[in-house]
DNA sequence: TACACGTTGATATTGAGTATCATTTCATAT
DNA sequence: ATATGAAATGATACTCAATATCAACGTGTA
């Protein structure tokens, strides 16, 4: 089967061409996460799909960050989040209050990050930056 | 008692300052972080000091974290890896490889976040930065 | 020295994630 | 369209980090 590229090929594709099948349980859950504008975690998503089971649930998770569609987030304190890949390479801001992920890209701190290199023993090959911040819907009616 | 002011307070005091209380264990797990350069699990603490209880480990690894004499580390794979704090706002360098941390600072990472406001909808309380790299021990023999 | 209460360790429990494995489902060749 | 072998599934048991519980203990203080 011949499909057109496009630059943003759907989920279930990216996974076939990996070799991963596209299974009922795939789909389904690709279904859910391309509706979530907001991390989210893998008892969520579970929560939404009572037919599908736990072990596939993370399974299925794994593959989905293995190909690059979604990222996962540790943060401090509760389960970790995972998060659609909208862009690229990008980082995330997460909400101290309410745990909400997103993403952002700053040219300007990737460029800085590469030059770090002095000062840093050995090679660098990779990054991570989380930025906390307190989001405007809890913001409201907290400070002033 | 009266004992005076130095840049580096030793730890014990700190937790004194916080109303804990100096006792056999922590005494014993500060003496143990204090000997460690590079990173370290709860469990390799437990395994150095046999007589002190699981629950009392991450008791007091939580306490030092809470004070800010150690931090956490969350890399991709295995358990949390916790470091000594010897410089204040720090960000942490691993190793892919064999998972060592690292502190390094760079002001102007930090001036940059500090800038990047514009972009990012809400308040920024904090940010955390990574870098991965392969340390110079395993980047010997590695490549070329 | 006694007392109040913070701390400890043993144990059980939670919670995220993985291993196992018989059964089911998919994609492909026929 | 069907057979077939491999991949995927779900139920279950398990691992591993970390926390809750709680009686017994240690600490600083009156």
């Amino acid at each position: 089967m011949i499909t057109p590229l496009t630059a943003h090929p759907d989920i279930a594709s990216l996974l076939e061409d990996r070799g991963y099948r596209s299974t009922a349980p795939r789909r389904a859950i690709i279904h859910i996460l391309e509706g979530k504008q907001e991390g989210f975690t893998a008892e969520e998503i579970g929560n939404e799909l009572p037919g599908v089971g736990r072990a596939t649930i993370f399974r299925t998770i794994k593959i989905l960050i293995e190909v690059g569609v979604i990222c996962r987030l540790n943060l401090i304190d509760g389960a970790p989040r995972y998060s659609l890949s909208r862009i690229g390479h990008h980082h995330h801001t997460a909400c101290v209050k309410c745990g909400n992920v997103g993403e952002f890209r700053a040219a300007t701190v990737e460029r800085l990050m590469r030059g770090l290199g002095n000062g840093i023993p050995g090679q660098i090959v990779g990054h991570r930056i989380e930025i906390y911040i307190i989001c405007d819907k809890c913001g409201n009616g907290q400070e002033e």
